[in-house]
DNA sequence: ACCTGAACACCGTTCAAGT
DNA sequence: ACCTGAACACCGTTCAAGT
């Protein structure tokens, strides 16, 4: 190699540093970016869109952001952190809705944009089983209910139906995401056959064509669910 | 130690087998209880229960059934496999409901019934993101549509409804479960505290309570959502 | 303060071999 | 058919050491 490693010019005979073309700069210098907790969680994110929960690992992620594996633990003590922020994150790329005059129009953009960030990110519903106090999750909380309450509700009324809104986006979620998430896209049909081929059990879901494809669209289903839900409460 | 290993007395000098009563059994009628799928999946069950999800390894697994970690390979294909079955097993336990005169009160026993299952075992709504296509989830599936075509609901109506419920219960169930899976008790309190030092952000949850404990018992305000949404359908 | 390197105690899964 | 043993290619996390 004709490239001579600059560092030993600046052990010179004479004791004093080589002119600075020759030198490499200090290791602190020559690092592209710093490592970051935000940088971490983005590729955290990257990873996840890519590969599914079990495939974010602490050396990947590492190898990804140009960092030995134990160099994370400065900014993050666990991988459930990582788990745990990568969550709150994607709830951040939707901005919240402005409130405006009709209640009903605010929770539906919200969950809409709720259910929308989780089914793009499929990974982020199976995560939900711990504890969810983000900045994001828990912004989104306050405008739901926010808007409950605007709409009339109180007491103990307004608990109930913070969670019925709240834990219906997120089985849909859930439930919706399964089946994005398998690489497979014919495993929905495959599932369906399995249930016609078990007719006489189930001749109920068998009749309704209970895991039909596209027969009604999955954001239909979910807005008039949703709507249905909003339709107890007191009217506008 | 005094007691011999009566396998040297098979090889005797006369070349006879020595008699029963010093012999032991062969190796295939020495093992206790042959390792099958049902012996698994229960004591999956149980290493669950008391470890979670990430404490379920396959060397724990096959430890506790006396048996090579390998050896578990021969009744199942993979990890998930156990996952899949030891969620659908839980569902097994509650037994479904006769269908009465009210609708509305089957589908309560029959909801009730799944989250309770699920939250007795804090581990498995969190495995819901993944195809639930078990014969025991499937079973309840049946029952809650027939019920809600004994209501009347047709087509899409009842599409809408059928998810509505069952998204509710898994949602329910997910968000529950997540702070009795917690170790620590005192976990909802901390997330109390933390949400009351950022009032000034979260107004409205802080001010209705949101996290506090035992203000409405979680029961209570599972079964009044439910109710909502049953009050959606046609009336009995 | 921030990152590297080596090391520890694990994993899931395969495959040939035993009985 | 059913299980063992050895082996492979990974894991998350720690800790001392470098800069």
């Amino acid at each position: 190699m004709l490239r001579v490693d600059a560092t030993e010019f600046s052990g010179r005979p004479d004791g004093r540093p080589a002119p600075i073309w020759l030198r490499t700069e200090p290791a602190r210098n020559r690092r592209t970016t710093p490592l970051t907790r935000e940088r971490i969680v983005t590729a955290a994110v990257d990873l996840l869109d890519r590969t599914g929960v079990d495939g974010l690992t602490m050396r990947r992620l590492a190898e990804r952001l140009a960092v030995t594996p134990t160099a994370l633990y400065w900014h993050v003590t666990t991988r459930d952190d990582v788990l745990d922020l990568a969550v709150d994150h994607i709830f951040g790329e939707v901005p919240l809705p402005a409130a405006g005059p009709d209640w009903r129009a605010d929770v539906r953009t919200l969950t809409c944009g709720w259910r929308a960030a989780m089914l793009r990110h499929p990974w982020a519903p199976g995560l939900i089983g711990r504890p969810m106090l983000g900045p994001h999750v828990l912004a989104r909380t306050e405008f739901l209910q926010a808007a409950l309450v605007r709409a009339g509700l109180t007491g103990r009324h307004l608990a109930v139906v913070t969670r019925l809104v709240a834990n219906y986006v997120i089985g849909a979620a859930l439930t919706e995401a399964t089946w994005r998430q398998t690489d497979d896209p014919g495993a929905r049909a495959e599932a369906r056959r399995h249930l016609v081929a078990n007719a006489a059990a189930y001749p109920t879901l068998t009749a309704s064509g209970h895991l039909d494809d596209g027969r009604w669209s999955d954001d239909d289903l979910f807005v008039r669910g949703l709507d249905a839900i909003l339709a107890t409460a007191p009217g506008s």
